[in-house]
DNA sequence: CACAAGTTTCAATAATTATTGAAACTTGTG
DNA sequence: CACAAGTTTCAATAATTATTGAAACTTGTG
């Protein structure tokens, strides 16, 4: 099992050949599932680190996103080849936005993870940690910025204030719009906003 | 001049202060306009980390945003610090994303560069690059995932499976959204947008 | 309270990403 | 076509960020 792993920090080419220890009849899936598994793995990291989030979190997530059960820090290190001290940090962080819960077993001690599975649900604890981390405090920042006074005569000035309170306006707009997204119920969500938007 | 610009690198904690060159009267204000405008710069930098673009192109668009003319590459060096090389590959960025305009003057072979400064057209550059190169990459990875065929009585792949095709759902509404934001006209937006939302 | 079975922390290091600066290139003009 | 005034490229380096792994810590149990 733990070979098949390895393609997680290196991906494997040979996924888009047909899997070479089957027959190769036209019944056979291209890909195996635990190979599907791992390309998943590598995609969803590569589009975290695209965003501002590290690889290994995303792996992580990822990992836990696609397995039916809890799996241990243990599990994490050996399935994606990372270090103790590095998934311990991790699956605190994921913790910390809400991504995946702790799954305690009566009589061990050893603590286990799920992820949280439902989409709209990742959604918002993903809006809401970002909207903290960007939005809200770049709002701070221009506040104090924007109302500066000055000779609405000298082009500097206007060309600044100006600037500024488009950008106001715009976070004001992007705050509300993610405000929405976040309190959308499901059936809110998928009848109200995918109808009106497509 | 020069001496003013240094607080981009460095933040000036005296942002904070009454202007001690002046004599503390209550009309006058708090920050000069070169102070602000370094606090801006900064500001937007971080912010621009915090996303995933180079601190250096977010300080070269926010300086431009709020310069009045048009600046040369040779203003861009002085004015945040950085070397030659640097100003010139991200101004090749900025135009790409289509944040900057080259402004050419009859009878100078120096280039100029001009921000685009319309900030709902500056919100649809944004999102047309980040999605190209986030949104659309991760949504061909997934297209060939979230068909594998398997059997359906088997946890792994009905973890896999739901998951895939949640994410895929989730990622066709993104893609909606985004494109209706991007096509959105000045008036649509403020009108019909803001309306419904808030 | 000693120990086993874990988890967390954090300094050192590795890996990645951004920046410099000099050399190569481009382009218009006498 | 030589030169001046610029721009671009890219290998070397600096700066930043992620990861390791060993030591410190925690917690439940005999």
């Amino acid at each position: 099992m733990s070979r098949q792993w390895q393609t997680y920090s290196v991906p494997n080419p040979s996924y888009f050949l047909v899997n070479p220890t089957d027959n190769n009849t036209n019944t056979t899936p291209a890909l195996t599932l635990a190979e599907a598994k791992a390309q998943f793995i590598h995609t969803w990291g590569v589009s975290g680190a695209s965003w501002g989030v590290s690889k290994t979190l995303a792996q992580v997530h990822a990992l836990l996103l696609v397995s039916p059960g809890a799996l241990s820090t243990e599990d994490l290190m050996e399935q994606l080849k990372i270090s103790r001290g590095n998934a311990s940090m991790t699956v605190r962080d994921l913790l910390d936005w809400g991504l995946i819960y702790k799954e305690l077993r009566p009589g061990e001690r050893r603590e286990y993870f799920v992820a949280e599975k439902d989409m709209l649900q990742v959604t918002r604890c993903i809006i809401r940690a970002r909207k903290r981390r960007e939005l809200d405090q770049m709002k701070r920042s221009l506040d104090q910025l924007a109302n500066l006074p000055g000779d609405p005569a000298d082009a500097e000035y206007r060309a600044f204030h100006t600037a500024l309170t488009d950008i106001q306006q715009l976070a004001n707009v992007s705050e509300k719009l993610l405000n929405r997204l976040m309190q959308a119920e499901k059936s809110w969500f998928w009848d109200k906003f995918m109808k009106l938007f497509m």
